[in-house]
DNA sequence: CTATTATATTACTATATGAACATATACTGT
DNA sequence: ACAGTATATGTTCATATAGTAATATAATAG
């Protein structure tokens, strides 16, 4: 009989699909601008234009990052108009990113 | 004052150290093969050849990418004659990564 | 010392990435 | 329909990244 009972958690299984979408989403965090978009996007729902004039950014730029984001399903949207508010989507994504600003701050 | 002049009720500021930082850390995680190098280290440590044979890589492109993750500060290593056995070395990048693969295989 | 083994490093190549610019699309009000 | 505004998209370019092959380094055994 195999300890069957033991509460660890079983390391050797990580299938391709799984390793793809989690490289993915930390990929997402990956990169400076789009953490900034995500840490504003902590407290609040921001329009593109929003995001682009709190983070100095092009509007392009954001609009690309935004898609990055919401096809990862880290953002989500709503309209008002011909303004687009975004906010974030991923309540597990943003207390990891929480954590590591917390984590990096305390170093 | 409306909230519309009051742009910055941001809470903590994300200053460009910490940024970097933090996108450097989830940069390691955002790589399929640093994925599958630090899911191996869960268990227990590894030599070089070690990790390329049970990941079926060349041995300079496990090299390689330990290097990054040893920079990074998240896989430590120690020696027993010519053969490096690495480690990780950072809890809280680990429990993440636990975390965020238990997340992936949930949905 | 020399040979062997394990790992690191250098040089190179192909691909991925991020930002810029210009343009297209979507919606609103007139 | 038209003008104006907000956002999305296509293209291009420069840089970053990951892998390979070849070589260098380090430790050990004989």
């Amino acid at each position: 009989m195999t300890d069957e009972h033991n509460i660890n958690i079983n390391h050797k299984d990580l299938d391709e699909e799984t390793l793809f979408v989690v490289s993915q989403t930390f990929k997402a965090l990956g990169d400076p601008t789009r953490i900034q978009i995500l840490h504003l996007l902590f407290d609040r729902e921001y329009s593109v234009n929003g995001i682009a004039q709190a983070l100095e950014l092009r509007q392009s730029a954001v609009s690309h990052q935004l898609r990055f984001l919401k096809n990862l399903r880290l953002v989500k949207y709503r309209r008002e108009g011909t303004t687009l508010y975004y906010s974030h989507d991923d309540e597990h994504v943003m207390k990891m990113l929480e954590q590591t600003i917390e984590h990096a701050n305390h170093n």
